[in-house]
DNA sequence: TCAAGTTGTCCAGCTATCTAGACAACTTGA
DNA sequence: TCAAGTTGTCTAGATAGCTGGACAACTTGA
């Protein structure tokens, strides 16, 4: 009996050590190819059978942040974090250009004549309907972020069309006359994502998730798309960078 | 039998229940002073037993953001979210400026003579000691933020007491003859909290954690300041606003 | 070739968690 | 004043999930 409390509340053990293996590995602290410590010496640290290591060890494996080879140890697995910059000009493509497959998908597209309160009014829609796509982007087959965009209807009309064939937004907003945007203003916070959110993800219920609220305006300031977007906390960073030195855009 | 998978994975059910209602209540679904539906209702749209709901109501009201009144009903209780502002002249002093009863206390200081390689390099303090002050920062009593700040020791002489004695960077900067400091990068993630950082912020292990990298410099561009800070993401927003119109700062 | 080290698999027992039901305490509105 | 509705408390039982130990399968280096 190892005395240890177990879980006091409402996390298993074996996910409370996945939790903290992880934050060594994406953390820096093990680099990419490093052997992690024999199970047993694991089991010893965290005070718990080599069995409830082995359940946080296979939790790792099933996000391929880890690989274990029988007879031979278990591996930090190549694992590269999306720096994704958010400035003026944000435009996720650009953070992703130098990427592999990249992949934007939509998942719906609906036009909702009584948007939420919020869109209503930062949109300006004036009682006008919204046009609302839900999008996920993968990298390498791996979601990274999944995306609700708002948009005034009558503004972009065939906009889902447009971007279920290019994939990207920037370029479906240049066939219906758009040709620059900019970003207002940005939040973030963070939180669990939720089942629906896991599942579009590919994530285990609990994951965190970092939620960004963003506003696009028009160069003469006219309000453009909403978006709110769900990235994949242990896959992307944001990148805030510097004001003064980002007027000039990306690329 | 409900049949329902229960916790498919290392989360008790009554944990997502209440991770569930959370992002409810903060999320907007729910305003303060709302009621919650009553707990048998709860307990047939998640699908189990009351008591797993009233475990799960338990632990929001054990963080203050329902209060449940016996005879009565549960309701959300007043909660407010911190809005901190990122952008060149960002102080975190300014965006707890209008909040009441806002303290910020130094947990330890130490001066290390051999700091991360990171710090090392950002504070190009090629072979010098480095000085860590490590704070938290609370309103109302109730922790908002952990944070690490690492500065070249010999830049800033006698920093951590005059800290400990003012409550605020900035003002102790002052008094070393700093007056100005820009800030010219900031990336942002998050995760999980550890268990120390769950300790120090008086958390339940698990909570949810947005982690800012940042640089400061002196308005000459030699580094001054590598935080990390881990704010509750329950309670705290970052607003990244837009570099356009940050240029002026803050107030 | 072999010994040491490491991960994979299995099974049995224990325990925390969830389920279940009943009743008390209290609030609210008719 | 009273009935309906709601939360608080308690007890007991079922079971999913965690613990623990033994051994097999495989890798590595001497």
């Amino acid at each position: 009996m190892t005395t240890q409390s177990r879980s006091p509340s409402g996390y298993a053990t074996w996910r409370l050590i996945a939790e903290e293996l992880r934050r060594e590995i994406v953390g820096g602290a093990r680099a990419a190819g490093a052997k992690l410590p024999p199970e047993g010496e694991l089991a010893e640290r965290f005070g718990v059978h080599r069995n409830t290591v082995r359940q946080a060890v296979a939790a790792l494996a099933a996000e391929h942040l880890v690989v274990s080879r029988r007879g031979s140890g278990t591996y930090v697995a190549e694992h590269t974090v999306l720096v994704h910059r958010i400035g003026a000009r944000t435009r996720l493509s650009d953070s992703l250009g130098s990427r592999g497959n990249a992949s934007r998908r939509l998942l719906a597209s609906a036009v909702e004549p009584e948007p939420p309160a919020e869109v209503t009014e930062r949109l300006a829609l004036g009682g006008g309907a919204g046009l609302r796509l839900e999008t996920v982007v993968s990298v390498d087959g791996l979601p990274i972020s999944r995306g609700t965009h708002w948009f005034a209807a009558d503004r972009v009309p065939g906009l889902a069309e447009r971007f279920d064939a290019t994939g990207s937004i920037t370029a479906a907003l240049r066939t219906v006359g758009i040709d620059d945007y900019i970003r207002a203003a940005t939040t973030v916070s963070a939180r669990h994502a939720s089942a629906a959110e896991a599942a579009d993800l590919s994530l285990t219920a609990g994951s965190v998730v970092l939620v960004t609220r963003s506003l696009d305006t028009l160069t003469d300031g006219t309000p453009l798309q909403l978006g709110i977007t769900r990235f994949v906390a242990a896959r992307v960073e944001l990148d805030v960078g510097h004001p003064d030195l980002d007027l000039d855009g990306s690329a």
